[in-house]
RNA sequence: GCCCGUGUGGCGGAACUGGCAGACGCGCAGGACUUAAAAUCCUGUUGUAGUGAUACAGUACCGGUUCGAUUCCGGUCACGGGCACCA
């Protein structure tokens, strides 16, 4: 009898072959194909089961990808600066630096079990002088070009983390990272002028085959709107106040206007009766985190005192303060229309200010208004010459004929704001900016890259707005590199994103001390062809290496302005509460945290490696389930034995064998170039389940047994060589061709189709597919025989699927 | 509140452009082998009624289009996710 099936064994024998003889080799003739997964950063915790799974699913495609000719690019690295390293390290009581290297060594440890393709000599980590070395060197470029610039303003702050925030790490007012309310800080700022790129990366997308939620998050993101600014005069002042609509149409309906309270002008509208409330709602404002203002949704305000007048109409209208307009949004101030804007009706209503309706809705004025009406469908009423327009065509047209008019102007805004670039953190990359009393902010010229991150003592942070490097008195006196007066090294750190942002470039010339990537290396390797990781990164990573990647294809460095053509997200993997049964996240709170390192153990790495594809669609969130291990041992261990039973055998191939063999494998190719992973392995079981049977007859041929380790192969690599090497070879199953098939083994000559009555299925028939409707339909009458009752009123037929009989009683 | 996604056996999930709903696997039940257990193999497994072939019902719910709907359309409910006063 055969061997029985040795998991450790088969895969101690094929990892230390492929350590020696990498299967993936560049022979400078193949074409390439970079398939990249989302770097992990090292946390203390390591990996479970649900990171396996992106990184399995990506392994199968470069796999599959190989056996199609590619020379593939996949690499793996570290994204180990940034809060989670460092609040990591902090609980625990170490350096960052050690932690963070600890980490690493046993998550790579963790990796190598998965046995995939990864080429080591590519590794980078984020934390190495030698990477960093060119995130600092992007800084400055971006300084030179005016897209990095130092501001003080009120920005997101995280009291836990004590840190400010970039608009994308909060989350419902709450700290990405660790859930804290955050609050405003009034701190001098590095940005990033990404709103430069708003445009770009909004149309961009097109061009992008990616999922459209993400695409669509990002559009939302971006939220890009056209409309107009208007000018309304102040009364009695020669002052005006522009505001910013995407409403023109409604400007006959505006009865207020309201300013945010942090408005430049809001004060200055105050009269002696007014200026007290004013003052003290302005300071009331300023108390409000941004948790108080996304939660109070309840209206307030103030009037000022004072009025504008709307250009168009000369209407008096009374000037507002109010919480609910923003300060950094359009030009912080808006023309009310309280018929046709929801917030502005409530506002109307609370404050019993009039409402004017301007678009008729159903034809007619509305009587009883109690909600606004937003449509901007129907025709102008109330509005003077633009009576009688259609309020759709109107909204288009009217910027520009404020434009005209002389009191406005068409525009358009983004909701993108720049990108709070500096953390008053210790574990980052140091913002390489000198300070000059004389010269202002210095580059640290580039040929003194890196800036290393010096080493210290105390790395908590601290909490005041400084970050831990400002104590380091020896590092942060420096001179200028100007003018070589004394000068003060910047002390704020780079977020996390920073190295992420670009990492992917950097792989593929890793080790270049020159360049951040040789032009002609990229020219060759890039940009990523499919890129895998979870959802969670769509508007933070996603969207900064975009923005990266556009800068550098501006500055020269690559010549391609998107980083990733194709995006998977790969949904997670849940464990299961253990009192309801609900799905959850796995955590470590929760206790619920499957670790590989166990299943491998007793299980192997191909069974791992088949469960977590055969556990549900990659692309959605599936529950792992311990028994289910066992049904992929089993099928394994039958598969293994059917193999070995039929080398002894050494049966021929068959017309039977024939066929099933092409159905295979264009069930599998087809299966897995759509991506239905889960069902690629349901394919394998029933294919093998046939095979069983087969082999309890007359056998299964070899090349029957070659395809089959061939389409194994990117799935459950070890099993697949090893069932190439008994089959006969010499060389590696990844120096085989993936198998085609021929369209003529894919459907047979006698076909079995349902015959129904009224579309219910009541017999079924045998016939050949090429027979005409006349032949199917007497068939399909004699198969129902008795049950035919009634007058028939139709007969169909559709030739290869099915007999339908339509009876009136 | 707005936008997007999902809803199929005890469980994970299949079902191509509308064409035999429940593939494949887990679990469970029965059987074989065994002194016994594990492992393995075989059989069954949507529900209801019936010994039975079979009949009827059935893809969250209500309705529509169609010879025929898990699939398309309209409405409702539930769950998940994104955005959240962006004028």
């Amino acid at each position: 009898m055969a061997i029985p099936y040795n998991h450790r064994a088969i895969e101690k024998k094929w990892r230390e072959r492929w350590e020696q003889n990498p299967v993936n080799v560049n022979d400078g003739k193949k074409e390439k194909y970079y398939c990249l997964d989302m770097f992990p950063y090292p946390s203390g915790n390591g990996l479970h089961v649900g990171h396996w799974r992106g990184y399995v699913i990506s392994d199968v495609w470069s796999r599959y990808k190989m056996l199609n000719g590619y020379y593939v690019i996949h690499p793996m690295g570290w994204d180990a600066f940034g809060l989670p390293a460092e609040n990591y390290a902090i609980k625990m009581g170490v350096h960052p630096a050690k932690s963070t290297a600890e980490n690493v060594a046993n998550i790579k440890r963790q990796i190598k079990e998965i046995s995939a393709v990864y080429d080591w000599d590519m590794e980078v980590n984020t934390t190495d002088p030698k990477f960093y070395k060119w995130t600092q060197w992007i800084f400055v470029q971006m300084f030179k070009k005016g897209l990095a610039y130092e501001k003080e303003m009120p920005i997101n702050w995280c009291p836990s983390c004590k840190t400010g925030l970039a608009n994308e790490e909060v989350v419902n007012g709450k700290c990405e990272r660790c859930g804290s309310d955050v609050t405003k800080k009034n701190l001098k700022q590095w940005m990033l002028k990404i709103t430069a790129y708003a445009d770009r990366l909004l149309d961009d997308l097109d061009k992008l085959d990616w999922p459209e939620k993400v695409k669509k998050m990002q559009t939302d993101w971006i939220g890009k709107s056209h409309g107009a600014e208007v000018n309304f005069k102040i009364d009695g002042k020669d002052e005006s106040i522009t505001v910013y609509t995407t409403r023109p149409d409604t400007l006959y309906g505006a009865t207020f206007m309201v300013l945010a309270p942090e408005h430049e002008l809001a004060k200055s509208l105050a009269n002696d009766d007014t200026r007290a409330a004013v003052e003290d709602y302005i300071y009331q404002a300023s108390l409000k985190s941004s948790v108080d203002r996304l939660q109070d949704k309840e209206k307030t305000g103030v009037f000022t005192g004072s009025y504008a007048i709307n250009p168009l109409n000369g209407a008096k209208v009374p000037i507002w303060l109010s919480d609910y307009v923003l300060a950094d949004y359009g030009t912080g101030a808006i023309m009310c229309v309280p018929a046709h804007d929801d917030r502005d009706f409530e506002f109307a209503k609370k404050f019993n200010l009039p409402i004017i309706q301007v678009i008729a809705k159903d034809g007619k004025e509305i009587e009883n208004m109690e909600e606004a009406y937003t449509d901007a469908s129907g025709t102008m009423i109330n509005s003077g010459d633009w009576n009688g327009l259609e309020s759709g065509e109107l909204k288009l047209k009217a910027p520009e004929m404020i434009e005209k008019m002389g009191f406005g102007k068409k525009t358009t805004n983004y909701k993108l704001r720049d990108w709070v670039f500096s953390r008053q953190r210790y574990w980052g990359e140091p913002i390489p900016i000198v300070h000059c009393p004389d010269c202002g902010n210095v580059p640290v010229p580039e040929e003194e890259l890196p800036l290393l991150l010096p080493d210290v003592k105390s790395y908590q942070p601290t909490g005041t707005g400084e970050s831990p490097l400002a104590d380091i008195t020896d590092w942060v006196n420096t001179t200028c590199p100007k003018c070589g007066k004394p000068a003060k090294r910047e002390t704020n750190t780079m977020p996390q994103w920073a190295g992420s942002s670009w990492y992917f470039l950097r792989y593929v010339d890793s080790k270049n001390d020159e360049e951040l990537v040789n032009r002609e290396k990229a020219d060759k390797y890039l940009p990523v062809d499919m890129y895998i990781g979870g959802v969670e990164h769509a508007v933070l990573h996603l969207l900064y290496s975009r923005f990266y990647t556009k800068f550098l294809n501006d500055i020269g460095v690559v010549d391609f302005d998107e980083p990733f053509k194709k995006l998977f997200n790969q949904g997670m993997v849940c464990g299961r509460d253990k009192e309801t049964g609900a799905a959850t996240k796995m955590s470590k709170s929760l206790g619920n945290i499957v670790s590989p390192d166990d299943t491998v153990r007793d299980y192997g790495c191909d069974a791992l490696r088949l469960y977590e594809l055969f556990i549900g669609p990659p692309e959605l969130d599936s529950i792992w389930d311990d028994r289910g291990m066992d049904g992929i041992y089993r099928f394994i261990t039958r598969l293994w034995n059917m193999v070995n039973t039929n080398i002894e055998k050494d049966a021929k191939e068959t017309e039977e064998l024939l066929k099933i063999r092409n159905r295979m494998v264009s069930d599998i190719t087809k299966r897995l170039e759509s991506f239905s992973l889960n069902t690629v392995i349901s394919a394998f079981m029933e294919y093998n389940n046939k095979f069983v049977e087969l082999t309890a007859k007359d056998g299964v041929d070899k090349k029957t047994l070659e395809t089959l380790a061939i389409l194994l192969a990117p799935f459950a690599p070890h099993i697949g060589e090893e069932i190439w090497e008994l089959l006969g070879h010499k060389e590696s199953v990844f120096t085989a061709k993936w198998p085609t098939f021929d369209e003529k083994y894919l459907v047979d000559d006698e076909i079995e189709i349902a015959v129904q009555i009224n579309g219910k299925t009541k017999a079924t028939v045998s016939i050949n597919k090429d027979i005409d409707k006349e032949a199917a339909i007497a068939a399909g009458k004699e198969a129902l025989g008795s049950k035919l009752t009634g007058t028939v009123v139709k007969e169909i037929y559709v030739p290869g699927r099915i007999i339908n009989i339509v009876v009136k009683a």
